[in-house]
DNA sequence: GTCTATAGACGGATAGAC
DNA sequence: GTCTATCCGTCTATAGAC
Protein backbone atom coordinates (compact mmCIF):
# COMPACT_ATOMS: atom_id res chain seq x y z
CA UNK A 1 0.00 0.00 0.00
CA UNK A 2 2.91 2.25 -0.37
CA UNK A 3 1.56 5.50 -1.56
CA UNK A 4 2.22 7.92 -4.59
CA UNK A 5 3.19 10.64 -2.67
CA UNK A 6 6.32 12.08 -3.70
CA UNK A 7 5.10 15.93 -5.06
CA UNK A 8 6.53 16.50 -8.50
CA UNK A 9 7.49 12.94 -9.30
CA UNK A 10 4.05 10.89 -10.24
CA UNK A 11 5.93 7.74 -10.16
CA UNK A 12 4.63 4.28 -10.59
CA UNK A 13 4.10 1.71 -7.51
CA UNK A 14 6.31 -0.87 -8.87
CA UNK A 15 7.50 -2.08 -11.86
CA UNK A 16 5.79 -5.17 -11.20
CA UNK A 17 2.32 -3.52 -10.46
CA UNK A 18 1.70 -2.81 -13.86
CA UNK A 19 2.43 -6.20 -14.97
CA UNK A 20 -0.10 -7.39 -12.46
CA UNK A 21 -2.88 -4.89 -13.46
CA UNK A 22 -2.94 -6.27 -17.28
CA UNK A 23 -2.71 -9.90 -15.99
CA UNK A 24 -6.14 -9.06 -13.90
CA UNK A 25 -7.61 -6.96 -16.94
CA UNK A 26 -6.88 -9.58 -19.63
CA UNK A 27 -7.93 -12.36 -17.08
CA UNK A 28 -11.53 -10.14 -16.58
CA UNK A 29 -12.23 -10.22 -20.04
CA UNK A 30 -11.21 -14.08 -20.72
CA UNK A 31 -12.95 -15.46 -17.89
CA UNK A 32 -15.83 -13.45 -18.69
CA UNK A 33 -16.15 -14.03 -21.75
CA UNK A 34 -15.41 -17.70 -21.17
CA UNK A 35 -16.12 -18.79 -17.97
CA UNK A 36 -13.55 -20.19 -15.81
CA UNK A 37 -13.25 -23.93 -17.53
CA UNK A 38 -12.50 -22.23 -20.54
CA UNK A 39 -9.87 -20.28 -19.91
CA UNK A 40 -6.45 -20.77 -19.63
CA UNK A 41 -3.81 -19.40 -17.53
CA UNK A 42 -1.65 -19.82 -20.90
CA UNK A 43 -3.94 -17.63 -22.97
CA UNK A 44 -4.43 -14.95 -20.29
CA UNK A 45 -1.12 -14.43 -19.97
CA UNK A 46 -0.38 -14.53 -23.78
CA UNK A 47 -2.69 -11.80 -24.24
CA UNK A 48 -1.31 -9.97 -21.83
CA UNK A 49 2.10 -10.23 -22.78
CA UNK A 50 3.57 -11.68 -20.32
CA UNK A 51 5.29 -15.24 -19.46
CA UNK A 52 2.93 -17.81 -17.55
CA UNK A 53 5.12 -17.76 -14.81
CA UNK A 54 4.37 -14.49 -13.75
CA UNK A 55 0.73 -15.04 -13.30
CA UNK A 56 1.16 -18.06 -10.71
CA UNK A 57 4.19 -15.80 -9.13
CA UNK A 58 1.60 -12.92 -8.63
CA UNK A 59 -1.75 -14.74 -7.83
CA UNK A 60 -0.45 -18.54 -6.91
CA UNK A 61 -3.23 -20.57 -8.48
CA UNK A 62 -5.71 -20.53 -11.39
CA UNK A 63 -8.40 -19.71 -8.69
CA UNK A 64 -6.81 -17.14 -6.61
CA UNK A 65 -6.44 -15.64 -10.25
CA UNK A 66 -10.63 -15.90 -10.77
CA UNK A 67 -10.46 -14.98 -7.30
CA UNK A 68 -8.72 -11.19 -7.77
CA UNK A 69 -10.77 -11.30 -11.13
CA UNK A 70 -13.73 -10.68 -9.18
CA UNK A 71 -13.31 -8.42 -6.96
CA UNK A 72 -15.76 -5.62 -7.20
CA UNK A 73 -15.52 -2.21 -8.50
CA UNK A 74 -16.16 0.39 -5.49
CA UNK A 75 -18.67 1.68 -7.61
CA UNK A 76 -21.08 -1.10 -7.21
CA UNK A 77 -21.91 -1.57 -3.71
CA UNK A 78 -23.09 2.18 -3.25
CA UNK A 79 -25.25 1.40 -6.43
CA UNK A 80 -26.72 -1.91 -4.87
CA UNK A 81 -27.56 0.29 -1.77
CA UNK A 82 -29.29 3.11 -4.03
CA UNK A 83 -32.04 0.78 -5.22
CA UNK A 84 -32.73 -0.21 -1.93
CA UNK A 85 -32.90 2.87 0.05
CA UNK A 86 -35.87 4.17 -1.94
CA UNK A 87 -38.12 1.62 -0.49
CA UNK A 88 -41.05 -0.85 -2.16
CA UNK A 89 -42.16 1.97 -4.56
CA UNK A 90 -40.55 1.41 -7.79
CA UNK A 91 -37.47 -0.80 -6.14
CA UNK A 92 -38.42 -2.92 -9.43
CA UNK A 93 -37.51 -0.52 -12.03
CA UNK A 94 -34.33 0.39 -10.00
CA UNK A 95 -32.97 -3.22 -9.60
CA UNK A 96 -33.66 -4.21 -13.48
CA UNK A 97 -32.27 -0.55 -14.33
CA UNK A 98 -29.50 -0.45 -11.73
CA UNK A 99 -28.45 -4.19 -13.53
CA UNK A 100 -28.37 -3.65 -17.07
CA UNK A 101 -26.55 -0.64 -17.01
CA UNK A 102 -24.11 -1.98 -14.93
CA UNK A 103 -23.64 -4.87 -17.23
CA UNK A 104 -24.01 -3.22 -20.41
CA UNK A 105 -21.13 -0.62 -19.52
CA UNK A 106 -19.58 -4.34 -18.37
CA UNK A 107 -16.64 -3.09 -16.84
CA UNK A 108 -15.13 -5.16 -13.86
CA UNK A 109 -18.89 -6.23 -12.93
CA UNK A 110 -18.37 -9.80 -11.68
CA UNK A 111 -21.53 -10.90 -12.36
CA UNK A 112 -21.39 -11.77 -15.62
CA UNK A 113 -18.31 -13.96 -14.86
CA UNK A 114 -20.07 -15.41 -11.99
CA UNK A 115 -23.26 -16.32 -14.04
CA UNK A 116 -20.91 -17.98 -17.02
CA UNK A 117 -19.37 -20.10 -14.90
CA UNK A 118 -21.53 -21.08 -12.06
CA UNK A 119 -23.48 -23.76 -14.31
CA UNK A 120 -19.94 -25.65 -14.60
CA UNK A 121 -18.04 -24.67 -12.04
CA UNK A 122 -18.86 -25.34 -8.31
CA UNK A 123 -17.32 -22.21 -6.55
CA UNK A 124 -18.34 -19.77 -8.72
CA UNK A 125 -22.06 -21.63 -8.49
CA UNK A 126 -21.53 -20.82 -4.54
CA UNK A 127 -20.20 -17.69 -4.86
CA UNK A 128 -23.01 -16.84 -7.02
CA UNK A 129 -25.79 -18.25 -4.90
CA UNK A 130 -23.91 -16.36 -2.10
CA UNK A 131 -24.18 -12.76 -3.57
CA UNK A 132 -27.81 -13.38 -5.06
CA UNK A 133 -28.78 -14.39 -1.00
CA UNK A 134 -27.28 -11.57 0.43
CA UNK A 135 -27.06 -8.54 -1.45
CA UNK A 136 -31.08 -9.12 -3.35
CA UNK A 137 -32.73 -11.91 -1.32
CA UNK A 138 -31.77 -10.69 2.33
CA UNK A 139 -32.69 -6.73 1.13
CA UNK A 140 -36.10 -7.85 -0.91
CA UNK A 141 -37.46 -9.70 2.67
CA UNK A 142 -36.17 -6.57 4.74
CA UNK A 143 -38.37 -4.84 2.90
CA UNK A 144 -41.11 -6.95 2.61
CA UNK A 145 -43.99 -7.98 5.02
CA UNK A 146 -45.55 -10.74 4.00
CA UNK A 147 -45.85 -14.49 4.95
CA UNK A 148 -44.62 -15.15 1.13
CA UNK A 149 -41.55 -12.86 1.52
CA UNK A 150 -38.89 -15.62 0.22
CA UNK A 151 -41.10 -17.03 -2.53
CA UNK A 152 -41.40 -13.72 -3.67
CA UNK A 153 -38.11 -12.57 -3.84
CA UNK A 154 -37.26 -15.92 -5.33
CA UNK A 155 -39.41 -14.54 -7.77
CA UNK A 156 -37.26 -11.45 -8.71
CA UNK A 157 -34.37 -14.03 -8.71
CA UNK A 158 -35.81 -15.56 -11.42
CA UNK A 159 -36.45 -12.46 -13.59
CA UNK A 160 -33.07 -10.82 -12.77
CA UNK A 161 -31.28 -14.25 -13.52
CA UNK A 162 -33.21 -15.05 -16.36
CA UNK A 163 -32.14 -11.62 -17.83
CA UNK A 164 -28.98 -11.59 -17.15
CA UNK A 165 -28.79 -15.17 -19.17
CA UNK A 166 -30.71 -14.44 -22.09
CA UNK A 167 -29.22 -10.74 -22.62
CA UNK A 168 -24.97 -11.31 -21.62
CA UNK A 169 -24.80 -15.25 -21.51
CA UNK A 170 -26.75 -16.88 -24.33
CA UNK A 171 -27.92 -13.56 -25.98
CA UNK A 172 -31.53 -14.33 -26.64
CA UNK A 173 -32.61 -11.78 -29.20
CA UNK A 174 -34.63 -9.53 -28.93
CA UNK A 175 -33.79 -9.20 -25.24
CA UNK A 176 -29.87 -9.51 -26.64
CA UNK A 177 -30.53 -6.14 -28.35
CA UNK A 178 -33.48 -4.09 -26.56
CA UNK A 179 -32.56 -0.60 -25.62
CA UNK A 180 -32.05 -0.05 -21.94
CA UNK A 181 -35.24 2.05 -21.43
CA UNK A 182 -37.12 -0.56 -23.13
CA UNK A 183 -36.27 -3.72 -20.56
CA UNK A 184 -36.65 -0.85 -17.38
CA UNK A 185 -40.54 -0.03 -18.98
CA UNK A 186 -41.07 -3.85 -19.79
CA UNK A 187 -39.78 -5.84 -16.77
CA UNK A 188 -39.54 -3.15 -14.15
CA UNK A 189 -43.21 -3.70 -13.73
CA UNK A 190 -42.84 -7.37 -13.59
CA UNK A 191 -40.68 -7.14 -10.77
CA UNK A 192 -42.75 -5.19 -8.78
CA UNK A 193 -45.69 -7.20 -9.67
CA UNK A 194 -43.74 -10.01 -8.01
CA UNK A 195 -43.02 -7.69 -4.63
CA UNK A 196 -46.13 -5.95 -4.16
CA UNK A 197 -48.92 -7.93 -6.55
CA UNK A 198 -51.65 -10.25 -5.04
CA UNK A 199 -50.57 -13.46 -3.67
CA UNK A 200 -50.69 -16.25 -5.30
CA UNK A 201 -54.13 -18.06 -5.29
CA UNK B 1 -19.35 -70.26 -31.70
CA UNK B 2 -23.52 -70.12 -31.85
CA UNK B 3 -25.01 -69.33 -35.56
CA UNK B 4 -23.43 -67.28 -37.97
CA UNK B 5 -24.71 -69.50 -40.88
CA UNK B 6 -26.86 -66.20 -42.65
CA UNK B 7 -24.65 -63.49 -44.33
CA UNK B 8 -27.02 -61.01 -44.34
CA UNK B 9 -28.81 -61.31 -40.93
CA UNK B 10 -27.28 -59.35 -37.89
CA UNK B 11 -28.11 -62.67 -35.49
CA UNK B 12 -26.98 -61.37 -31.99
CA UNK B 13 -25.85 -57.73 -31.80
CA UNK B 14 -27.41 -57.37 -29.07
CA UNK B 15 -24.51 -56.98 -27.06
CA UNK B 16 -23.19 -54.15 -28.31
CA UNK B 17 -26.40 -52.49 -28.76
CA UNK B 18 -26.61 -53.19 -24.79
CA UNK B 19 -23.24 -51.35 -24.32
CA UNK B 20 -24.33 -48.28 -26.22
CA UNK B 21 -27.31 -48.13 -24.12
CA UNK B 22 -25.27 -47.72 -21.49
CA UNK B 23 -22.87 -46.05 -22.66
CA UNK B 24 -25.75 -42.96 -23.52
CA UNK B 25 -27.65 -43.53 -20.29
CA UNK B 26 -24.42 -42.64 -18.35
CA UNK B 27 -23.44 -39.96 -20.78
CA UNK B 28 -27.11 -38.23 -20.57
CA UNK B 29 -26.38 -37.96 -16.98
CA UNK B 30 -23.20 -37.10 -16.86
CA UNK B 31 -23.42 -34.10 -19.15
CA UNK B 32 -26.70 -33.06 -17.66
CA UNK B 33 -24.74 -32.96 -14.27
CA UNK B 34 -21.30 -31.08 -15.67
CA UNK B 35 -22.02 -30.31 -18.85
CA UNK B 36 -20.36 -30.71 -21.94
CA UNK B 37 -16.63 -29.49 -20.96
CA UNK B 38 -17.07 -30.80 -17.47
CA UNK B 39 -17.69 -34.03 -18.65
CA UNK B 40 -14.59 -36.61 -20.00
CA UNK B 41 -15.56 -39.71 -22.16
CA UNK B 42 -13.02 -41.81 -19.98
CA UNK B 43 -15.45 -40.81 -16.70
CA UNK B 44 -18.86 -41.57 -19.20
CA UNK B 45 -16.87 -45.13 -19.83
CA UNK B 46 -15.71 -45.84 -17.01
CA UNK B 47 -19.12 -45.24 -14.70
CA UNK B 48 -20.94 -47.27 -17.67
CA UNK B 49 -18.53 -49.85 -17.20
CA UNK B 50 -16.85 -50.28 -20.99
CA UNK B 51 -13.54 -49.36 -22.20
CA UNK B 52 -12.97 -45.46 -23.41
CA UNK B 53 -12.40 -46.98 -26.85
CA UNK B 54 -15.93 -48.54 -27.12
CA UNK B 55 -17.46 -44.69 -26.87
CA UNK B 56 -15.10 -43.65 -29.46
CA UNK B 57 -16.30 -46.91 -31.29
CA UNK B 58 -19.62 -46.26 -31.08
CA UNK B 59 -20.29 -42.36 -31.54
CA UNK B 60 -16.83 -41.26 -33.03
CA UNK B 61 -16.35 -37.99 -31.18
CA UNK B 62 -16.89 -36.45 -27.63
CA UNK B 63 -19.28 -34.25 -29.52
CA UNK B 64 -20.72 -37.14 -31.41
CA UNK B 65 -21.41 -38.52 -28.19
CA UNK B 66 -22.85 -35.58 -27.18
CA UNK B 67 -25.27 -35.17 -30.23
CA UNK B 68 -26.74 -38.24 -29.48
CA UNK B 69 -27.42 -37.57 -25.68
CA UNK B 70 -29.02 -34.59 -27.22
CA UNK B 71 -31.71 -37.02 -28.98
CA UNK B 72 -35.34 -35.87 -27.60
CA UNK B 73 -37.38 -38.75 -25.95
CA UNK B 74 -40.45 -39.35 -28.02
CA UNK B 75 -43.04 -37.73 -25.76
CA UNK B 76 -41.67 -34.05 -25.75
CA UNK B 77 -42.84 -32.94 -29.00
CA UNK B 78 -46.44 -33.90 -28.39
CA UNK B 79 -46.34 -32.15 -24.74
CA UNK B 80 -45.05 -28.83 -26.56
CA UNK B 81 -47.23 -29.04 -29.20
CA UNK B 82 -50.20 -29.22 -26.54
CA UNK B 83 -49.49 -26.43 -24.62
CA UNK B 84 -49.84 -23.67 -27.93
CA UNK B 85 -52.93 -25.75 -29.42
CA UNK B 86 -55.08 -24.28 -26.47
CA UNK B 87 -54.80 -21.09 -27.68
CA UNK B 88 -53.44 -17.73 -25.93
CA UNK B 89 -55.84 -18.16 -22.75
CA UNK B 90 -53.85 -19.82 -19.98
CA UNK B 91 -51.05 -20.82 -22.43
CA UNK B 92 -48.73 -19.03 -19.36
CA UNK B 93 -49.70 -21.93 -17.32
CA UNK B 94 -49.61 -24.20 -19.23
CA UNK B 95 -45.80 -23.28 -20.21
CA UNK B 96 -44.75 -23.51 -16.72
CA UNK B 97 -46.71 -26.41 -15.64
CA UNK B 98 -45.07 -28.40 -18.89
CA UNK B 99 -41.11 -27.19 -18.89
CA UNK B 100 -41.18 -28.03 -14.51
CA UNK B 101 -42.96 -31.35 -14.75
CA UNK B 102 -40.93 -32.39 -17.75
CA UNK B 103 -37.68 -31.29 -15.99
CA UNK B 104 -38.51 -32.38 -12.71
CA UNK B 105 -38.93 -36.30 -14.20
CA UNK B 106 -35.36 -35.15 -15.30
CA UNK B 107 -35.57 -38.17 -17.97
CA UNK B 108 -33.79 -37.55 -21.29
CA UNK B 109 -35.09 -33.58 -21.91
CA UNK B 110 -32.31 -31.90 -22.90
CA UNK B 111 -33.08 -29.18 -22.04
CA UNK B 112 -31.30 -29.07 -19.05
CA UNK B 113 -27.79 -30.32 -20.39
CA UNK B 114 -28.00 -27.67 -23.12
CA UNK B 115 -28.90 -24.66 -20.38
CA UNK B 116 -25.83 -25.81 -18.49
CA UNK B 117 -23.47 -26.93 -21.56
CA UNK B 118 -24.67 -23.09 -23.33
CA UNK B 119 -22.54 -20.70 -21.22
CA UNK B 120 -19.13 -22.33 -22.28
CA UNK B 121 -19.97 -24.45 -25.33
CA UNK B 122 -20.67 -22.64 -28.67
CA UNK B 123 -22.41 -25.66 -30.16
CA UNK B 124 -24.66 -25.75 -27.39
CA UNK B 125 -25.40 -22.26 -27.32
CA UNK B 126 -26.53 -22.50 -30.67
CA UNK B 127 -28.48 -25.13 -29.92
CA UNK B 128 -30.37 -23.70 -27.31
CA UNK B 129 -30.96 -20.66 -29.16
CA UNK B 130 -32.53 -22.62 -32.20
CA UNK B 131 -34.61 -24.78 -29.96
CA UNK B 132 -36.02 -21.53 -28.44
CA UNK B 133 -36.70 -20.00 -30.92
CA UNK B 134 -38.17 -22.78 -33.07
CA UNK B 135 -40.40 -23.70 -30.26
CA UNK B 136 -41.16 -21.07 -27.98
CA UNK B 137 -40.81 -17.78 -30.30
CA UNK B 138 -42.40 -19.30 -33.20
CA UNK B 139 -45.24 -20.38 -32.03
CA UNK B 140 -45.86 -17.76 -29.45
CA UNK B 141 -45.64 -14.40 -31.99
CA UNK B 142 -48.09 -17.34 -34.19
CA UNK B 143 -50.44 -16.70 -31.14
CA UNK B 144 -50.01 -12.95 -30.56
CA UNK B 145 -51.21 -10.20 -33.04
CA UNK B 146 -49.54 -7.36 -31.71
CA UNK B 147 -46.43 -5.10 -32.79
CA UNK B 148 -44.90 -5.75 -30.00
CA UNK B 149 -45.17 -9.73 -30.29
CA UNK B 150 -41.36 -10.70 -30.66
CA UNK B 151 -40.30 -8.47 -27.27
CA UNK B 152 -43.24 -10.30 -25.60
CA UNK B 153 -42.45 -13.44 -26.45
CA UNK B 154 -38.35 -12.60 -25.15
CA UNK B 155 -39.87 -12.03 -22.08
CA UNK B 156 -41.37 -14.97 -21.61
CA UNK B 157 -38.06 -16.62 -22.35
CA UNK B 158 -36.55 -14.81 -19.90
CA UNK B 159 -38.69 -16.51 -17.65
CA UNK B 160 -38.56 -19.52 -18.72
CA UNK B 161 -34.89 -19.48 -19.15
CA UNK B 162 -34.75 -17.72 -15.63
CA UNK B 163 -36.60 -20.50 -13.85
CA UNK B 164 -34.61 -23.37 -15.32
CA UNK B 165 -31.20 -21.93 -14.54
CA UNK B 166 -32.97 -21.48 -10.85
CA UNK B 167 -34.62 -24.78 -10.47
CA UNK B 168 -32.27 -26.88 -12.23
CA UNK B 169 -28.81 -25.00 -12.71
CA UNK B 170 -27.99 -22.80 -10.34
CA UNK B 171 -30.50 -23.84 -7.55
CA UNK B 172 -31.62 -20.81 -6.06
CA UNK B 173 -33.85 -21.12 -3.11
CA UNK B 174 -36.98 -21.44 -2.23
CA UNK B 175 -36.99 -21.67 -6.05
CA UNK B 176 -35.29 -25.27 -7.00
CA UNK B 177 -37.55 -26.76 -3.84
CA UNK B 178 -40.83 -25.56 -4.12
CA UNK B 179 -43.20 -27.91 -5.11
CA UNK B 180 -44.70 -27.67 -8.62
CA UNK B 181 -48.49 -26.40 -8.23
CA UNK B 182 -46.45 -23.31 -6.30
CA UNK B 183 -44.43 -23.07 -9.17
CA UNK B 184 -47.52 -22.97 -11.93
CA UNK B 185 -49.44 -20.59 -9.45
CA UNK B 186 -46.72 -18.10 -8.96
CA UNK B 187 -45.37 -17.65 -12.65
CA UNK B 188 -48.28 -18.99 -14.93
CA UNK B 189 -49.82 -15.61 -14.51
CA UNK B 190 -46.69 -13.24 -14.42
CA UNK B 191 -45.87 -15.42 -18.17
CA UNK B 192 -49.39 -14.64 -18.90
CA UNK B 193 -48.93 -10.80 -18.27
CA UNK B 194 -46.10 -10.53 -20.23
CA UNK B 195 -48.17 -11.85 -23.21
CA UNK B 196 -51.98 -10.73 -22.90
CA UNK B 197 -51.14 -7.54 -20.36
CA UNK B 198 -51.12 -3.93 -21.35
CA UNK B 199 -48.17 -2.88 -23.44
CA UNK B 200 -45.20 -1.41 -21.64
CA UNK B 201 -45.58 2.77 -21.21
C1' DG C 1 -17.19 -55.95 -30.17
C1' DT C 2 -13.87 -55.44 -26.78
C1' DC C 3 -9.55 -54.51 -24.97
C1' DT C 4 -4.35 -52.77 -24.57
C1' DA C 5 -1.31 -49.49 -25.70
C1' DT C 6 -0.13 -45.28 -27.05
C1' DA C 7 0.15 -41.22 -29.81
C1' DG C 8 -0.22 -36.29 -29.57
C1' DA C 9 -1.63 -32.22 -27.53
C1' DC C 10 -2.66 -29.27 -23.67
C1' DG C 11 -2.93 -27.32 -19.07
C1' DG C 12 -1.61 -26.38 -14.18
C1' DA C 13 2.14 -25.76 -11.50
C1' DT C 14 7.27 -25.62 -9.85
C1' DA C 15 12.50 -24.87 -9.77
C1' DG C 16 15.92 -22.08 -10.56
C1' DA C 17 18.85 -18.98 -13.37
C1' DC C 18 19.39 -14.07 -14.09
C1' DG D 1 10.40 -9.39 -11.20
C1' DT D 2 11.02 -11.98 -15.23
C1' DC D 3 11.96 -15.78 -18.06
C1' DT D 4 13.47 -20.76 -19.49
C1' DA D 5 12.76 -25.25 -18.93
C1' DT D 6 10.28 -28.85 -17.43
C1' DC D 7 7.60 -32.14 -14.61
C1' DC D 8 3.38 -34.37 -14.34
C1' DG D 9 -1.18 -35.21 -15.03
C1' DT D 10 -5.22 -35.53 -18.10
C1' DC D 11 -7.58 -35.44 -22.19
C1' DT D 12 -9.27 -36.83 -27.08
C1' DA D 13 -8.50 -39.97 -30.40
C1' DT D 14 -6.29 -43.87 -33.11
C1' DA D 15 -4.03 -48.43 -34.24
C1' DG D 16 -4.14 -52.92 -33.80
C1' DA D 17 -4.33 -57.41 -31.26
C1' DC D 18 -7.78 -60.85 -29.84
Amino acid sequence: MAERSTAGRPGRWRSGAESRQRILETARALFRQHGFGGTTVRAVATEAGVDPAMVFYFFGTKQGLFSAALEMPPHVPPAIEAVFEGGLAGVGERLVRTLVENMDRSDRSPLATLTRSAPTHDQSQALLREFIAREITARLTALLDTPDAEVRAGMVNVQLLGLTVARYIVRIEPIASAPVEELVARFGPVVQHCLTGPPAA
